[in-house]
DNA sequence: GACTGGTGGTATACACAGTAGACTGACGCA
DNA sequence: TGCGTCAGTCTACTGTGTATACCACCAGTC
């Protein structure tokens, strides 16, 4: 196993994240990102061992944006400042997001992370044996919830939901006939964000109540 | 737009499933489909437009094996049977369930699910405009779970999660340090899974009754 | 019987992907 | 002077999605 220089490593993955930017994640290709750097893809082999640890990489570098909490805080807004930090950096690089879904955070960064949702839910009083599963719970929701909103998971619009539906006979969908007027409406994603994290910390909290 | 035959389709993709179970989601090629049926690669091209396309189907016959819940079920057992319907679909077919979260899932089937999940909230006596929202709370986590669990974010075991402590030095880790016991042991995926359900169901009905 | 149109494929070819293997040139150090 | 390491190149192989062109068959219909 060879051993792999790391000078430049920054650059490399600053330039997947552009290539992400311009042609979508699928236009990131060895050869893309030497050709941003004016290099023979060869060159990057140097660097990372194949292209999904160079993937591997840019994914440990999303998570570092994220900023770490000011040591002040309470439970509730440590958990907030990370989610809310994570969805920025989707906002900043939507196109690289798929990352977060389709591989392993093994990356340091993404330990830091779980760890400091972990001291969060154990200030917040959650029985030892529980914290590990609502992180979990938590996580899943941020990163699925975020992932859904900018891969289109969510919808693009009253357009595409309309299309949806004329699929199949407006009588085999009573649910989507009842809410017909809510579903045109342009959703606000950063105040749903809010709310549904609100509620999920609110649930954090009963049960660390129903538990005492 | 040329019409596409339809006659094989559903051969096709149980083609590309089987190819996905063998070789994983990437040894999915249409040379590899058509070979596993006995076909040049651009035969396949007569019922899909693209590999895309094909993957979208694949995805849409992944969501309509989900049996449709009895009519007399409660509103939470409906969400339940949903739930784990799919979860079921994972357990089947764990290599192709990235393209959950990967896709949009526009196909017929999905829209009908969705619907019933509206159609249950709505009996559940959730207000008309907190329907949608609670839906994609609720889809949002179902398949983040399900995806999460299959494709290993949630970690391998107490052996990953030994490794990925070892990249940082302990101290700066003491969420994971005051947890190691807990963090050791394995873990019961489906009832996990069940649990968080019950809370978000919980959390449902708070919101009913708060509402009121 | 010839003509037509649709169905269900094949054959060939192109541009692009990841990456193995061998190589080149520059630089620091003995 | 010569050796080792670093940084990057060049070439080539295999595999990918798919456009284009073609062919064989079979049901009608004039």
């Amino acid at each position: 196993m060879r051993k792999l220089k790391d000078s430049r490593r920054p650059e490399i993955l600053d330039a997947a994240l552009a290539v992400a930017a311009e042609r979508g994640l699928d236009g990131v290709s060895m050869r893309a990102v030497a050709q941003h750097l004016d290099l023979t893809p060869m060159a990057l082999y140097g660097y990372f061992r194949s292209k999904d640890e160079l993937l591997d990489a840019v994914l440990g570098r999303l998570l570092a944006e994220i900023p770490p909490p000011p040591a002040d805080l309470g439970w509730r807004e440590v958990v907030e400042h990370l989610a809310n930090g994570l969805r920025a950096v989707a906002v900043r690089h939507p196109s690289a997001l798929p990352l977060l879904f389709t591989r392993p955070a093994v990356s340091p960064a993404g330990v830091r992370i779980v760890d400091m949702v972990y001291q969060a839910l154990l200030t917040a009083g959650v029985p030892k044996a529980e914290v590990p599963r609502l992180e979990r719970m938590l996580s899943t929701f941020v990163i699925g919830h975020v992932s859904s909103e900018t891969n289109g998971r969510f919808g693009t619009g009253s357009l595409d939901s309309l299309a949806r539906r004329a699929q199949l006979p407006p009588e085999q969908l009573p649910g989507l006939q009842a809410l017909a007027d809510q579903l045109g409406a342009p959703v606000d994603w950063t105040q749903e964000f809010r709310i549904d994290l609100r509620d999920l910390c609110d649930l954090v909290e009963h049960l660390v109540s129903s538990a005492a």
